[in-house]
DNA sequence: CGTTAACAAAGTGTATGCAATCACTATGCC
DNA sequence: GGCATAGTGATTGCATACACTTTGTTAACG
């Protein structure tokens, strides 16, 4: 809730910054292992190298650059073996909150839950990448609301931020779009079965799908 | 101000800081809802506010303090549902971290593990609380190592660093000390087995036990 | 010719000053 | 008498200036 309200203030300067630098690194503008210099991002945004050092400073917190003290800010290049743990981690987050929403979603969250998946089956049909991920997006949202846990909310959320720059093509692996809905779908019916174990059991396996399916893209680009 | 540098030699002036600012909440100095003036810190640091604005912002990254936009920073007033979401995310993060113990553990983080554990069970017998709660700490992040998670790692240490202050005093409840010592043993035990299940179980159950014995002080305190 | 030490340049860390924003209070109006 | 509004005080946020650390290069010595 905490970072998230630092993530989304609107109007601030330092925010604004934050999500434009983060941005830039999701996007691959900034590799990994680029330096950030402190002067060149001040006079990219007019402001000066204060602000830009609080944005910085931000932006470690989130795991996305590294400060070395007196040595500059870099962005953060992680290993395979990182990488893979934060796979590993997302997975197991996921099926926590599956979990809990099998037990705990409110049947609005539930009829939400459903109508939004039922909805999504057209996108794949017709191949709408895109839209599929946008709402792929959303579909995890939906079962991180529905833990009903404030604290695995932003973990899970902090997590999937720094596994953004990793998941982004993920859906244009052939056949990826109907996998992942079908796993969907697994997720879906067991938690409106109310069946927990299940839930998180699919979910987990979802997630770990993804993770191979993302890991060409990395070994691929690295 | 040079003797000063050579004073704080480790990790640079902020994050002596920061380590202090956070003793201060976790001993209980600050207490939740707290103003944390930047003028007044910086005075008792004896450094100028722009070090202080730093410390602030890690501190408000680890979720211990709440800067509001314009409104200066005080110490995080966690609600009781908030705390709770925590403890439950602490137990299932614990589990995960159990759970891979089983399976990765090294032999010798195995050893290690078990005898340390045996040599606990006289500070048990000898009531010593103090001693205990260090071991405690020092039991748990084994297991946080022998799950050969680095991310899983940083969230659980984020989330015990959050807890801290809530923790303090769970060993002062009578019996608290057997009754750690056994959750221990069955974890060990576990482990030893590499029953992974069994150690997650475990090691939640341990955690809701811990959670149990701490709200009574949270609730006596507030 | 290789190695080391010193110097210079660049960039981060810290201090201080100024401007903008927010809370509090007092006064005027309803 | 209560509420709204304007003024004042304080505190945060940003900018600029300076000091220290680091790094790369060059020159001198072994």
């Amino acid at each position: 809730m905490r970072a998230k309200k630092n993530l989304i203030r609107d109007g601030g300067t330092v925010g604004m910054m934050v999500r434009a630098i983060a941005d830039r690194i999701v996007v691959g503008d900034l590799k990994p292992g680029g330096k950030l210099d402190e002067a060149t991002l001040a006079e990219h945004f007019a402001v000066s190298r204060t602000p830009i050092r609080e944005a910085l400073a931000q932006l470690a917190a989130m795991g996305l650059v590294d400060r070395r003290p007196n040595r500059g800010a870099i962005v953060t290049a992680v290993s395979q073996a990182q990488l893979a743990s934060m796979f590993e981690s997302m997975a197991e987050l996921e099926g926590i909150c599956a979990r809990f929403s099998a037990l705990r979603m409110t049947s609005n969250e539930r009829a939400a839950l459903e109508s939004g998946h039922q909805a999504s089956s057209r996108l794949v049909h017709l191949g709408k990448e895109e839209d599929y991920e946008a709402y792929n997006t959303e579909f995890h949202t939906c079962l991180y609301r529905g833990a009903h846990n404030t604290h695995v909310f932003e973990l899970v959320t902090l997590t999937r931020s720094r596994l953004a720059p990793f998941r982004r093509a993920q859906f244009r692996l052939s056949g990826r779009l109907a996998k992942s809905w079908e796993e969907h779908d697994a997720i879906v019916t067991a938690i409106m079965r109310g069946d927990a174990s299940a839930a998180g059991e699919a979910a987990c396996a979802h997630v770990n799908k993804v993770s191979n399916a993302s890991s060409v893209f990395v070994s691929g680009s690295a």
